[in-house]
DNA sequence: CTGTTAGCGCGTTCAA
DNA sequence: TTGAACGCGCTAACAG
């Protein structure tokens, strides 16, 4: 390892004994390249400590190697100064930036606000900026028609967390209807009759997939599940409703 | 806000009726441009909707605009897979993202390994490919005098997050010994005597300093801190000394 | 005060 | 299978 930072792709030709061209295909994995000759350059490489510039690859019309994670500034803000972890947050940093060092790539997370107009200047202020090669949309965001739209419309490749049926992203979301009718069914299996349910924000998809699951719990065993108060507000919004 | 994505300095110097470089002094705040044409500009910008391109701006030998934080591998992942937060390491990035948001500059969290060899090794390659403008450097890595120097000696500027009298660095710290000393205090104040210390791994400067603060609890009111068995064992360091 | 020139390090044409 | 030339978008010298 030099002690030089400004190893170029150059310095690595030279000690090698190869055009820029070759140490590049060498990099980038290409075709093309004799074994030997390969070999000859990853041991430059090596020995040179060589590190590719990623704003010098990102300028040469290739990938940015940066995947942008957006976070709500609000909830996530809240989290922190309450001093509580961020619930699926952390486990995406665990899961995300591992994968994303295992193929070369850096996780980036930005905040952003919750209001589609403000959100949508500062993605495009990011995205602008940083020119990811993907981004991953957590709630409430991953339900956002309009982020979504704009991503889509740049050909941005987006990934959605907590989301279905996007049709231009890759959506990661688990069985939420589903859950929450097994555990009303639970309850009814234990003879409640009484079932109350506290829903979350209603700008998050995932709430409205809750209820609905909530809403078809069985009539078998027990009675379908009742408002606590014996009228139809069975379902109370948490927080107000509106502002989360 | 345009539709299209690619929109350079060009487009904007162009709309604006000026050269590319007075739309540089513009976005950089340079002097040199008068009022009008400043307006003028800023107009341009705005309305075209556009961002500069951060690698474009580091291939030109400007800043990167990208703060590196260095965070142990190990230690992260741990809390994380326990479904803890990462104590400070939430107030981290409650603070300086906010921070670095504030100044036009974006936080990159990466994770590297507790032992030298391959914690050197990673940040040379993370280092090399960003080219952060700085480098956060949190426990344990804050106190790891190798890692240090590799930055010092290429003029990277770094801060350590629990440590102090960092010579090249900027440190961010607490009196740690005076809280540990204080909370012995406390103990022997309540007509304590007994007092065990139970220290946190010894790679990690702070935990010196706490047992420093420790022994030096006042023999006043009570008598000085003794080892739980009545040995010279008063000390014993967590998860058996080394292995954190 | 403003415009012009020359690269930064790399990938992507092309040609050999 | 390899190499040479060009340009990405921007800032840093220099000129005017």
């Amino acid at each position: 390892m030099s002690k030089r930072a400004d190893i170029t792709i150059d310095d690595v030709a030279e000690a090698a004994g190869v055009s820029r061209q070759t140490v590049s295909r060498v990099i980038n994995r290409g075709p093309h390249v004799k074994p030997l000759v390969r070999d000859r350059v990853q041991k430059a490489i090596d020995s040179l400590g060589y590190v590719p510039n990623l704003s010098a690859r990102r300028m040469a019309g290739s990938r940015s190697y940066l995947i942008l994670a957006i976070n709500d500034r609000k909830r996530t803000i809240e989290n922190w100064a309450a001093g509580r972890g961020n619930d699926w947050v952390d486990q995406m940093l665990f899961g995300g930036m591992t994968e994303c060092e295992r193929q070369g790539y850096h996780l980036l997370f930005e905040l952003i606000d919750t209001e589609t107009e403000p959100a949508l200047r500062q993605l495009a202020n990011v995205s602008g900026a940083l020119r990811p090669d993907g981004v991953i949309l957590t709630p409430p965001h991953s339900d956002n028609a309009a982020l979504c739209a704009w991503l889509t419309e740049r050909s941005i490749p987006f990934a959605r967390i907590g989301h279905r049926d996007g049709s231009h992203s890759v959506d990661v979301f688990m069985d939420e209807a589903g859950a929450a009718y097994e555990a009303t069914r639970g309850l009814i299996a234990l003879r409640h009759s009484r079932i109350a349910y506290i829903a979350g924000a209603p700008n998050y998809g995932a709430s409205a997939q809750r209820i609905a699951g909530y809403e078809q719990a069985p009539e078998g065993g027990g009675s379908r599940p009742r408002d606590v108060d014996g009228g139809d507000r069975r379902v109370q919004f948490s927080g107000g409703g509106r502002d989360y």
